[in-house]
DNA sequence: TTTTTCAGTCGACTCCAGTAGACTCTAGCC
DNA sequence: GGCTAGAGTCTACTGGAGTCGACTGAAAAA
């Protein structure tokens, strides 16, 4: 499974939210959403292409996501299980069943997926 | 909140598991689980003192841990959440939910909590 | 009292994510 | 043809996490 950056996941989100978009377009967004110059992004991008998480596609040098957002965030959660819930699933479930913040309706959408793994 | 670093974590863990350590044990049990020399463990141990994530009490330099594993748990979470669930925990949980990996016996836990979410 | 040993500290080195300045190359313009 | 502007690349700097060798000072051994 591939480990994403924080700058990776920057242009990584782009790609999610937008779907397959031109190494310009990006540069353009990412310099006005966080300042980067041209040239951080293009070198941003050449890691994610050098290590297959998106596909450059001619011409007008489109990018396309090669992993989905899904992928993504289940590397993460791994990543953070192995670090500091002892590699238990089940013990960053617990831990995020104690939040405070999580939303109301939830509790439905649990009892709906407690209920049909019966 | 304070943020733990990987090799910072690795001491609050046996900390965490253990309870209150000398610095002599901590240099011992990391030296054997992981190789680090002494020095390691004295560095690391200055910076959770600086950051008060731990407090040295005198004689024999222990160690006791001023952050929760909860706590730094917590941390963990919202750190995933914020960079890769768009900041909604739901979001994280439903991920969570969808992983092949959640031990069987979760789904008696998962309704408790739903009862008694009420 | 000299020597050895060990606890604890300090400064320094390595590695790499993050970032961008400066260069190249091409396509259009005069 | 020379000239410019913008697309894309290359190389290099920086800061901080991670790591530890070597120094210091005090206690134990000789």
């Amino acid at each position: 499974m591939i480990k994403l950056y924080d700058s990776e996941l920057r242009v990584m989100d782009i790609l999610w939210k937008e779907g397959d978009t031109t190494a310009k377009q990006l540069v353009a967004k990412l310099n006005a959403e966080i300042g980067w110059s041209r040239a951080t992004t293009y070198t941003i991008l050449k890691k994610l292409i050098d290590k297959n998480a998106v596909q450059r596609t001619e011409p007008n040098f489109v990018c396309h996501a090669l992993i989905t957002r899904e992928q993504a965030q289940e590397a993460g959660m791994t990543e953070l299980i192995d670090k500091m819930f002892d590699g238990s699933p089940g013990l960053l479930m617990t831990a995020l069943l104690k939040r405070e913040d999580l939303p109301p309706g939830l509790t439905d959408e649990l009892r709906r997926i407690v209920d049909e793994h019966k």
